[in-house]
DNA sequence: ACCTGAACACCGTTCAAGT
DNA sequence: ACCTGAACACCGTTCAAGT
């Protein structure tokens, strides 16, 4: 009845005995659903029983869905890695362009929640600044970075995203291969442009 | 018990009197709730509601759930009205490039589904058609008109997905009409790239 | 032909209860 | 502290039945 029904040794034992799950276990059957079976095989249910415990047990370790939904994109975003800082800028930018679309293919499902999700968290402002080292070593002035930033992640992020999305199932990947050169290129003289001025 | 229980009086009746809603009334129903209230809002209930009838009454007209997204996607896609064919080639692209925008922010929830379906519609043909008259037009040659116009249709709608999604929701709506001037000039100039070569 | 009632399997989520 | 059982409201969908 009434809070002190659970005894000190109750929870002592409980403490001592490791939790069967938490929120990064979690949040890796979230994803390994989402990259075999597809967004929409993602439930609750599946995610708790990839992890052999009931649904209820997730919602000490995440607020509910959405924020778990979320979660998905933080370890897209984390598997971003800045690029080696030796390295000229332009190979340091396709570096980063080449990362973001392998992490597409790794995982079509959750990718596209990326373009619908502010980037505040720490990965994503991550990869932002080392988007600004480059432009910053190119020669793009700092009131000029953000923006060309802004455009520069866009349009790899909506590339990628048509390409695993779907919009493009027409395409072979060869074709795709040299579409996404062919952006390369394009951002490429737009940086050059963004520093004449 | 068998079919001819149901006599031709009673069919020439219901045949009579005109059906109460019919694919185009369900997909502007689920078209209005998705713009007042999210995509998830759009449900099988909701939408019966909406129209004064019950949730099973839909699938007379719509085989599922998936293939009424589709519709409302297809009801942005015809809102892509071609622009005017008088008007020199810059212009008619940047109208076609304003008219995505607008639907954009006038379908915020839809919008970024665009991304995810290979445009095979009849409007989404159109379109691309409209893309390629204008780019050949400025003498991009014929090789070359296919990826280009993916690279620049793909900039549009990453961009306008990006800003009615939430990703760029810390700026303010002069900074975005700033990135898309800007991103029109960088899609100028990759237009002009293209038929130096 | 077109719509409804009843029914099913499956969701997300809460809360009290167990250990 | 961490997990479960029972329960709720809400989904999408099918199928037989009504008119």
């Amino acid at each position: 009845m009434s809070r002190f029904d659970i005894s000190i040794d109750d929870i002592l034992m409980a403490m001592g005995r490791p939790a069967l799950i938490d929120r990064e276990a979690i949040l890796e059957a979230g994803l390994a659903i989402a990259d075999e079976q597809g967004l929409e095989s993602v439930t609750m249910q599946a995610v708790a029983e990839r992890l052999g415990v009931t649904p209820m047990a997730l919602y000490r370790h995440v607020a509910n869905k959405s924020t778990l939904l979320d979660g998905l994109v933080e370890l897209l975003l984390a598997e971003f890695l800045p690029p080696p800082a030796g390295l000229p800028w332009p190979e340091r930018l396709a570096g980063v362009a080449g990362a973001i679309r392998e992490s597409a293919h790794r995982h079509p499902a959750v990718f596209p929640l990326l373009l619908q999700r502010p980037a505040t968290t720490r990965a994503a402002r991550e990869m932002r600044a080392s988007i600004f080292r480059a432009l910053e070593e190119a020669g793009v002035s700092p009131e000029r970075a953000a923006r060309t930033e802004r455009l520069i992640s866009t349009a790899i992020l909506g590339f990628a995203t048509s390409e695993v999305a779907g919009r493009f199932s027409r395409c072979s990947r060869r074709e795709l291969d040299l579409d996404f050169d062919l952006l390369q290129d394009l951002l490429r003289g737009f940086i050059d442009d963004q520093v004449r001025r």
